[in-house]
RNA sequence: GGCUCGGUAGUUCAGUUGGUUAGAACGCUAGCCUGUCACGCUAGAGGUCGAGGGUUCGAACCCCUUCCGAGUCGCCA
């Protein structure tokens, strides 16, 4: 092992180019590949701009050959040499014109063996690349996606800054508000049985920011949540958040679609077209089934609910009887497409939303099939095709039960078809608003109205009086940007007012006591003169995925967790020491969970 | 907590109906090789078939239990 001694880099290896021939450089990185041909050897040196191949002959030099014949894999290596045209050119190479006929070489750290090869497009198992990630990051499309990432948040910084936004950073350490996910908790040393918790959001922060007459912020800001983790859910994650004052939905929206245009087009260089389509959420439940649909293929939902109120067929009429629908997903071409076999496939993947069970017709050339056709009078099958347009050829597909499972069920059915039939087109971006969400939805489990949103979130000025009267219809000025069938991002304007605030938290069934024992101190600023404000937050990691064409969010974060919220290189979490343990006046129960 | 899929060499995988000493490719080690770039040639090392138990004359394979991972439902204001 040598030392870097008084050399400095002088250039980065992919960076190198015809135009450096006859240069004397120095560069330094890792030893991705060697090719020993006897009196003559290659190295490629990997930096994390690209490639450069070293060469090293045994008739010019022979104790810089014996030297450099000991380099293997992931070595990390200086070397000093002249930039030469190559003798044979590598056409898929971006430095394959040239190389370094190295004169020196400092073999800066040996490396074992990497339990898997540093490449692009290797495809080890998650666990493996998990366990050893600061190897599996010196693969260069994950650098690439860190660099992207890198620049989300540069494009953020520079477009919010550009229109007046300051970054205020908000504490880590914060109360525990027990409204919605599950907290972090953080014990807090020096008073004994007190707890801080991680933020779920800077949600009150920014709001109390605009109070203090910040005008515009802005905060990449880490967020946390104690909640299973999904392919694109992580319990600690990134957010670009930002909060505007004496704005409507419409001043917010349109910053945003500034934003969201600068970022595609900085980025990936796409042209995205403003303003962007709105839809109500009523008719995205409608329409997609999801409120956040992926718009980039058809199949769309039929309420049938109508055409078949009343029928023979008993899981048809009672679902609608019963204050249910029937709604329907017509397949082109369907009908020849799926076996038997597929569609019990189908039915088997609907129950996993709760639905009972997946009806079907079958338009087959001169004869209809169905799963109930003995039920499936003409009268019947006429009034269904007139209600859906299905033709000969085609397959339609029914769920029948509760509006919340029939959405469920058959939104995510579509998105299943489109991936099965292969509808969306690569490279495509679909993005949309969805807005006029319910400002509450009711909780069985609980017994009372929830916030969709969050409690802070303003009710449409004309459904103010239904709050009283009639919660669960009231909507919110809430709006969601979704990305190809991703919630990329939401937002909402607040509730300024202290009286309304209130009124938010009885119906939410707080005690007068119990919201001003949560939320004085923002029910008190509301009281000093808070002005109307509104705002957005974007999953950072989720935009970083899509933009980077990635299906699951570990593959954009640096150092992710696992299924189970550990990490499974560093072990966290772990148990810790009875001493600090006993600092924190915290005693373990043991055998429990 | 439920459901589905997976775990065989360092890596990616194959392994037939339960049948001899568990294979391949890449990687690794050693030797040879002057224009390679998926270098080539020769030889070699490398396995707790996730773990435990059971059935059997015999288990990577069948059964039970369990551990680990992924996806998903619930959950995620």
């Amino acid at each position: 092992m040598e030392v870097l001694g008084n050399w400095k880099r002088t250039h980065m290896c992919g960076e190198l180019s015809e135009e450096n021939i006859g240069q004397t450089v120095i560069v330094m990185g890792w030893a991705q590949k060697y090719r020993n041909l006897g009196s003559l050897l290659f190295i490629d040196l990997r930096d994390r701009s690209g490639l450069i191949q070293l060469s090293f002959d045994d008739t010019t030099d022979q104790e810089l050959f014996q030297k450099a014949s000991e380099v293997r894999s992931e070595y990390v290596l200086a070397a000093k040499g002249e930039v030469v045209r190559r003798a044979s050119v590598n056409p898929d190479m971006k430095t394959g014109m040239i190389e370094i006929k190295t004169k020196e070489l400092r073999i800066l750290n040996k490396a074992q063996t990497p339990p898997f090869a540093i490449e692009e497009n290797s495809n080890v198992k998650e666990e493996t690349r998990l366990k050893f990630r600061y190897l599996d990051l010196r693969r260069p499309d994950i650098q690439q996606i860190l660099a992207l990432r890198h620049n989300v948040t540069r494009v953020a910084h520079e477009y919010f800054d550009s229109q007046g936004f300051w970054e205020i950073e908000t504490p880590y350490l914060t109360k525990s508000t027990p409204e919605g996910a599950r907290d972090y908790l953080v014990p807090s040393r020096v008073n004994p049985g007190s707890f801080y918790a991680l933020p779920q959001s800077p949600q009150l922060y920014k709001q109390l920011l605009m109070a203090s007459g910040m005008d515009r912020y802005m905060q990449i800001a880490k967020c946390f949540r104690d909640e299973d983790l999904r392919a694109d859910r992580q319990p600690e994650f990134t957010q670009i958040d930002l909060e505007m004052s004496f704005v409507d939905q419409d001043d917010v929206i349109a910053v945003n679609e500034g934003f969201i245009k600068q970022l595609f087009h900085q980025i990936i260089g796409v042209e995205i077209e403003t303003p962007l389509r709105r839809i109500p959420y009523q008719q995205a439940m409608e329409r997609y089934g999801s409120d956040k649909p992926d718009t980039r293929f058809g199949l769309e939902l039929i309420d049938v609910s109508e055409a078949v109120a009343g029928c023979e067929f008993g899981v048809f009429s009672s679902a609608v009887a019963s204050g249910g629908s029937v709604r329907a997903i017509c397949v082109e071409g369907g009908a020849e497409r799926f076996s038997r076999k597929e569609l019990d496939a189908l039915a088997e993947f609907v129950k996993t939303y709760r639905a009972k069970g997946l009806a079907w017709i079958k338009l087959e050339e001169g004869a209809v099939k169905s799963s109930f056709s003995k039920f499936l009078s003409e009268e019947l099958q006429a009034s269904i095709l007139q209600r859906t347009g299905a033709k000969t050829g085609d397959l339609l597909l029914f769920v029948a039960d509760r509006n919340e499972i029939v959405f469920a069920a058959l939104g995510a059915l579509r998105c299943h078809l489109a991936k099965k039939l292969d509808l969306i087109e690569p490279g495509r971006y679909d993005l949309l608003w969805v807005t006029d969400f319910p400002l509450l939805e009711y909780s069985e489990e609980e017994n009372r109205y929830v916030a969709m949103h969050h409690p802070f979130t303003a009710p449409r000025d004309e459904d103010i009086p239904l709050l009283e009267t009639n919660p669960g219809a009231v909507r919110a000025k809430a709006y969601d940007i979704v990305i190809n069938g991703y919630e990329a991002g939401g937002g909402s304007i607040r509730i300024y007012d202290s009286e309304l605030q209130q009124k938010m938290f009885s119906v939410l069934g707080f005690t007068q006591e119990d919201a001003w024992a949560r939320f004085g101190f923002l029910l008190e600023a509301f009281q000093y003169g808070a002005p109307p404000h509104g705002g957005m937050a974007y999953g950072l990691d989720r935009l970083v995925m899509l933009l980077s064409g990635n299906d699951n969010i570990k593959d954009v974060i640096a150092f992710p967790k696992m299924q189970n919220a550990s990490e499974l290189m560093t072990q966290a979490p772990a148990p810790v020491d009875e001493k600090q343990l006993s600092e924190l006046s915290i005693a373990v129960i043991k055998g429990q969970g």
